[in-house]
DNA sequence: CACGAGTACGTACCGTCGGTATGTCGTACG
DNA sequence: CGTACGACATACCGACGGTACGTACTCGTG
């Protein structure tokens, strides 16, 4: 029994058409958004017919999160491993977040991801969508900075939802001001204070003090939610 | 010179059937979102033709920033008097802070305003619109905040993005929520801790200050205790 | 009151674009 | 070597944004 059969080139023709499509999608969706790219633009620029298009996609939407997905695992790689980098949990946090500021910077990440995904695929399948990406990756950061005891303990997914949209419109910012290294630098110094102001205080005798006021707020440790 | 022309019948004719418009499209806009709104539907809602709608407004363009103005018109009136109340600033800053995650439940604002908008409108007119309207609001609260020394000393603009992505964000958190109510409080209450960890730490002994902050509903807290 | 002027619409039409139906060509396979 | 199927191309449809033009009504003026 051949489990990996030979790669037809069929197939590989197949495969290649079907990434100049995504390609091509990608640079238009960035330049002038979805609405105002047009499939035949699509297709002419990868030198192909509609026919094609709608041969491996469904539709327009679908060929946009096909874009989507790609632009997303184009630019989580860097940062997964940044992340999952052994080390103290908080310093390789922050250098995270410094990495995604950067990554914001990218026009295709900045405008398919952030801007036009919630509205073209709806937010609830953005939100979903992401889930595989940059928010689970910041989701999962905070999930363990919270457990080791370095964040204080608020509901890890509201948490996760304000610090992205803090960084989303960070990285908005940098995109959209006249001096992006500057912005860049600011956001960054920003940010980091404000995830340090959300740090927990180990003072002497504080501990205890803490312990007792975070009484309403056990269920935000356990509760895995749904 | 009469200055003060009288109101002739047809303007008052016309200014109804331009609300008529407005009207429609806020609801149609909510409801089905920007591209999946025809103008013969918004029309037709308003017992009118797209002759109408083409002689009061430019294009589906233009009549879509109508309809964002009129939602943010609506909903800041509110938050400036809450805002612009007179007692502890920082109190006041907490309160426009819950007061404005409770506008951003409505439908039509969270619709129109935080998700179409930067896309429709582009993302520096959009910026630029919100000058005027929540982003102005929340710019100058913080620093009026950063001026009394309340708040960290860290560029203003900067930080008024971070947090209005923060805020939006949570806005959207909540709108998506299987629990509104619940997913509101919760937002509440982490985004007024984020805030709180920006606030200068005026300590004799480290942390320990926020030793009895856990309520957070003190409200005759105006003892600066410097 | 007559009347010209200009505004506030209505109606018919055009171009573009997303989507579909159908044709065609080459490759894998028996 | 024929045939079945996948990978496209081509032609076309309907919907929608936008435009051109026609019309009725109002208002100022003599």
């Amino acid at each position: 029994m051949n489990v990996v059969t030979v790669r037809s080139r069929r197939l590989e023709y197949s495969e290649s058409t079907r990434k100049a499509l995504v390609g091509s999608a990608v640079e238009l969706f960035t330049k002038r958004g979805y609405a105002g790219t047009s499939l035949d633009e699509v297709t002419k620029r990868a030198r192909l017919t509609k026919g094609a298009l709608y041969h491996h996609f469904s539709g327009k939407q679908a060929l946009f999160e096909a874009a989507f997905d790609a632009v997303e695992n184009d630019f989580m790689l860097k940062l997964t491993e940044i992340v999952s980098a052994p080390g103290d949990p908080w310093d390789t946090a922050i250098a995270g977040l410094r990495a995604y500021v950067r990554v914001c910077l990218e026009p295709s990440y900045q405008r398919i991801v952030i801007h036009e995904a919630p509205v073209v695929m709806g937010w609830e399948r953005w939100r979903e969508a992401e889930e595989h990406f940059s928010y689970g990756l910041l989701r999962s950061t905070i999930e363990v900075l919270v457990e080791s005891g370095e964040l204080e303990q608020l509901p890890v997914e509201t948490m996760t939802r304000l610090l992205f949209g803090a960084l989303s419109a960070g990285a908005s910012t940098i995109a959209g001001a006249s001096d992006p290294r500057k912005a860049s630098a600011e956001v960054e110094r920003t940010i980091v204070r404000v995830v340090e102001g959300l740090r927990v205080r180990e003072d002497g005798g504080g501990g205890g003090a803490k312990a007792e006021e975070e009484s309403s707020r056990r269920e935000g440790r356990r509760s895995r939610r749904r």
